[in-house]
DNA sequence: ATTCTCACCTGTTAGC
DNA sequence: TGCTAACAGGTGAGAA
């Protein structure tokens, strides 16, 4: 589900409801959130001093100099909320603060999420992340295409090369400069990797403005769903007729994702 | 080294 | 209506 710009916009809702606040009581850690040490329940008097992302990963800094890491993959939402009710089933983490009668809720109905202290080194994703989406320039992008046999779509998505792309954006950037998902990534000139990085940078600002995109279970910290999925041209609209030139667009498999284009206007 | 496929897990929906 | 298969916003391990 959350791409750069969902994981900005829960970053955003926690800087805003969560930042400052101390823990009370861990009230719930799921079993297979406990794989790594130390122990979440270990963040009982700890305090959130601030959250900052990187790439699709969530980095909560804690008073007591530890770092916490969190990734949404699929289907996680991070949620600040009163709780009244009893747990759900797929509320997997749960913590207490002190002061106030919400609670933090890690929320994840598929469980690829992850949440666990950031150590020093790491050999896993978040240490090997390309350059933010946000950033990226066609001279950087060009040159990361340089020699890539792999099609464009599959490079996009590849987190080492630009980080918070997912599946959703990769598609809208390509439509939008007219760039076939299959073209092989090497074969793109300076003058396309230019169009390509600047449509990317450009949907990332756009969709972080408007909170995200929101199909099915995204929402941000507060259950707020996000608004961009209206601005979509592409993704989710197989069948439907290209708003540029009027032809259909098609729904194929790239990058073993599903994957949105328009076969007349965007040429391999 | 690069690239591809599958597995991870649960819920929803398309197709018969 | 009911059953089954395919699919879903991500990524990591292992194979080719």
């Amino acid at each position: 589900m959350p791409e750069l710009p969902e994981v900005e916009t829960v970053v955003r809702g926690l800087n805003e409801q969560v930042r400052g606040l101390t823990i009370n009581r861990v009230l719930h850690v799921a079993a297979h959130l406990r794989r790594r040490e130390p122990h979440l329940r270990d963040l009982a008097g700890d305090r959130f001093l601030d959250f900052h992302r990187r790439g699709k990963y969530i980095i909560a800094r804690l008073h007591s100099g530890r770092n916490l890491l969190i990734h949404l993959r699929m289907t996680g939402r991070v949620l600040f909320e009163t709780r009244t009710a009893r747990r759900g089933k797929h509320d997997h983490l749960e913590l207490e603060f002190v002061g106030t009668s919400e609670h933090l809720v890690f929320h994840d109905t598929r469980k690829f999420g992850v949440v666990e202290f950031l150590d020093e080194d790491r050999h896993d994703g978040y240490s090997s992340l390309g350059i933010e989406a946000t950033e990226i320039t066609g001279r950087q992008l060009h040159e990361l295409l340089h020699g890539r046999a792999r099609p464009i779509k599959a490079l996009l998505l590849d987190q080492t090369t630009v980080a918070g792309v997912g599946n959703i954006y990769a598609d809208e950037a390509l439509y939008r400069c007219r760039i076939h998902p299959l073209r092989p990534a090497g074969r793109l000139s300076r003058p396309q990797a230019d169009a390509l990085a600047a449509a990317i940078r450009r949907l990332m600002r756009l969709a972080i403005k408007k909170m995200g995109t929101t199909f099915d279970s995204y929402s941000g910290v507060n259950g707020n769903p996000g608004e961009f999925a209206r601005y979509l041209q592409v993704y989710n609209r197989e069948g439907g007729r290209c708003r540029r030139c009027r032809g259909i667009i098609k729904k194929m498999r790239a990058a073993g994702r599903g994957t949105h284009y328009c076969p007349k206007c965007q040429k391999r």
